[in-house]
DNA sequence: TAATTTATGTTATATTATAACGTTGCAATT
DNA sequence: AATTGCAACGTTATAATATAACATAAATTA
């Protein structure tokens, strides 16, 4: 039983090298596939969005680029994450204001995010309980749902032992 | 059977002064209870954001604050908005960056937001059926919920129909 | 009334986001 | 290869949202 429990927030101890390269390979492949050019900014772009599981402001994006003394302007900023917001690449978190890398990218999904208050960590899942239980409330309201947003915040495993 | 259904966007042609003054009423009453003060800068703000049942934003609170030449900044229009989200007296909408009237003021609850993109409106539930099922999906993930935030962009049912 | 706390006024500035326009560079055709 | 068209990027300015910090005033309590 113990292992058959679906690991939503990731390890401490996980290699987090492997999430990154996971990430810029789905990328290019996703890229490929459309007919997209995921550029050598928009690459850079994503790699600092998965520097971690912990959203990130535009403007830490920004700083983050900039950390070799180059000096990219917002706008440079924002177009890459709405390049990679548009093909499903990360997810912006709307509570937060901030960014953070898709757990699923290409899939058209809608997700649901846990943040842990303490650490930043988000968990991204696509339960379909809360998705069916939105569709019923909407229904029951003569709602046509177009974008639900999820985002619970609280304690992640990790933080709430402490 | 016509009639069981619960209403969740207000009727057009409902008497929105009446909503008003309800959300005054129960303001007063709430304040009275906690022993806490409705200034008349807080009350006028309440109003405000009653004017209608789509979310205003701070900067639009603060500009009809000021319509009659006062100049109020913005400092003014927050802490206003504060004080009526620390009791419950309005909620703050995460993915519009902007405050609607609590359709229940004083309950502590965890509500949903029906938001529909076209004329702004925002009905707000409680839905059970959401609520378990998110706190299922937190029990999954061994996440402890604190603020759950669940914004659902649509079309309401009247502008479905156009 | 004095002391204390709560609320408001005021100035400045931080943070998040986009408009507008110019330039570059890739890529598809001729 | 030159032409053209478009997508990407650079740059400047500014809009929109939010708060820090400190001064003043008003209400409440001692």
């Amino acid at each position: 039983m113990a292992d058959t429990k679906k690991k939503h927030f990731p390890d401490p101890e996980h290699d987090h090298r492997a999430c990154i390269e996971e990430a810029l390979r789905q990328a290019e492949a996703l890229c490929r596939i459309r007919g997209v050019r995921l550029t050598s900014l928009r690459r850079r772009v994503l790699e600092i969005i998965w520097e971690s599981h912990a959203p990130l402001g535009a403007y830490d994006v920004l700083e983050r680029m900039n950390a070799a003394g180059e000096r990219n302007a917002p706008p440079t900023a924002y177009r890459a994450l709405d390049f990679l917001l548009k093909h499903g690449l990360i997810h912006r978190i709307e509570s937060l204001n901030a960014f953070v890398g898709c757990a699923m990218p290409g899939d058209a999904h809608k997700a649901q995010f846990f943040i842990c208050r303490d650490c930043g960590t988000v968990a991204e899942t696509h339960s379909e309980k809360i998705g069916e239980a939105i569709a019923a409330s909407a229904t029951q309201a003569g709602f046509q749902v177009d974008t639900p947003v999820v985002e619970i915040s609280g304690q992640c495993p990790e933080c709430c032992d402490d």
